[in-house]
DNA sequence: TGACTGCCATCGTTTTGCGAGGCAAATTGG
DNA sequence: CCAATTTGCCTCGCAAAACGATGGCAGTCA
């Protein structure tokens, strides 16, 4: 998958993975490679940025959880102000693919 | 419109404009603008280095053509590996519209 | 012990769109 | 007739984002 299309698209894919409930960094890579069936690899590097931006935002927040076997998780979770945030990109997506399907014509 | 979300789209909207015939900069522009209801303003500091990139890869070709009031205007023409291109391009885009889907949910 | 997985994170590079600017000729309006 | 706008080409520096590489540390299993 080019790298250049996938920008600008991770915020609006986080919230909406955040939206069934709060969820770990590595736990957000699987979960995007498995239902994807691998063709997104989403990548450390553009995740955790990508994270703390939308917390620094206030549109999600992090809690650190331990595990039974002593370990610590941080997960996140989505906040009031990131659902209405989430509506207007799911609709500015929704926009932009129809524009570009203006130009690229219907699908098959 | 996001310009984040725009990124790498670029090349496939010139390509399929291209498709339609050859067309010089300034007509891309407006073209662009009259289709989307003005909510795609294509900019110059966009357009121009991605055409000449088109065309440093053989995408696409350009000619000079002399207008009946004397000023010229620089025509973009698609180039067979640019229609190559292009289906790929497609294919991608269907594949990553369907992949963002699949976590943003089906649309209203 | 060593390899592997889980889990966090940052840094530098590359690519891109954009704002702002530059230049010049044609057209339009007062 | 002159000024403003439109047409038409372009470049440069900035900001934003994804990525590859790298690093760190804790369990687990052979």
């Amino acid at each position: 998958m080019d790298r250049e299309l996938l920008k600008g698209s991770t915020p609006l894919l986080l919230l909406s993975l955040l939206c069934e409930g709060p969820m770990y960094g590595y736990q957000i890579i699987e979960t995007v490679r498995a239902r994807t069936g691998g063709s997104y690899a989403l990548k450390e590097g553009a995740l955790y940025p990508a994270l703390h931006k939308l917390e620094a935002t206030e549109f999600i927040s992090s809690y650190w959880q331990t595990q039974e076997n002593g370990r610590e998780r941080r997960y996140y979770q989505i906040q009031p102000a990131g659902e209405t945030f989430l509506a207007a990109k799911k609709l500015e997506w929704n926009q932009f693919v129809d524009m570009i399907q203006v130009f690229v014509g219907p699908r098959d």
